[in-house]
DNA sequence: TTTTACAATATCGTATTCCGATATTATCAT
DNA sequence: ATGATAATATCGGAATACGATATTGTAAAA
């Protein structure tokens, strides 16, 4: 009921970082519990694989300190998607926090 | 897969506006329209139900323009939601949209 | 070469949610 | 009473959430 909002900023957070570098599971799990949202394994992973399947992220496994990560970069795609939130988290911003 | 970040959006749009006056159904849906969201009876009236039940809404029954409407009213749990939300979107804000 | 340890990713099952289409309820005018 | 209209509620198939568990890949130790 409440969760899904957190969810829905998860996933815009996903793209951001992903339109500024490669991105893989464990590290965004890390990276959103730095900024306090809370993701298990269970949910990341499939979520990273629909992103992928509609054709917002692209995956390339590279291995990167003797480690097999996937790498997550975001499509034109997936560009266009964090665009319009973006128009969106912004009308939101001004109607909820700037005019109250 | 994309749909869940406007339902999100919605919900905040709804505590809030729940926060400053009654809100019910149809008048909702018309608002959130005005606004570019769209969201049909079968998902809005389930989810204001669901917010009732968890507590962040209240709802009381009246008649207003010869029609039979359902008022509803946030709560102090829903204002502590709405709160929360409001500082996940703040910071949403500055790191999606301010520090580009 | 096997084994061990560890990091990273993937899967499973139950409960929940989405949402178009349809049904139900309430009110007023005729 | 009857009809028209506004508002709310329900149904069912498809999709999602997520803790727990399993699987895969890499490199150092035995």
């Amino acid at each position: 009921m409440i969760r899904d909002l957190e969810l829905a900023f998860i996933k815009i957070h996903i793209l951001h970082h992903a339109d500024k570098e490669g991105v893989f599971g464990i590290g965004l799990m890390a990276e959103l519990a730095r900024h306090g949202y809370g993701i298990g394994p269970g949910t990341l992973y499939p979520t990273l694989a629909k992103l992928e399947k509609g054709g917002f992220l692209t995956c390339a496994a590279r291995t990167v300190e003797h480690k097999q990560r996937k790498y997550y970069h975001i499509t034109p795609k997936g560009r266009a998607l964090l665009n319009n939130m973006r128009a969106k988290l912004k009308e939101l911003y001004q109607e909820v926090i700037e005019e109250q």
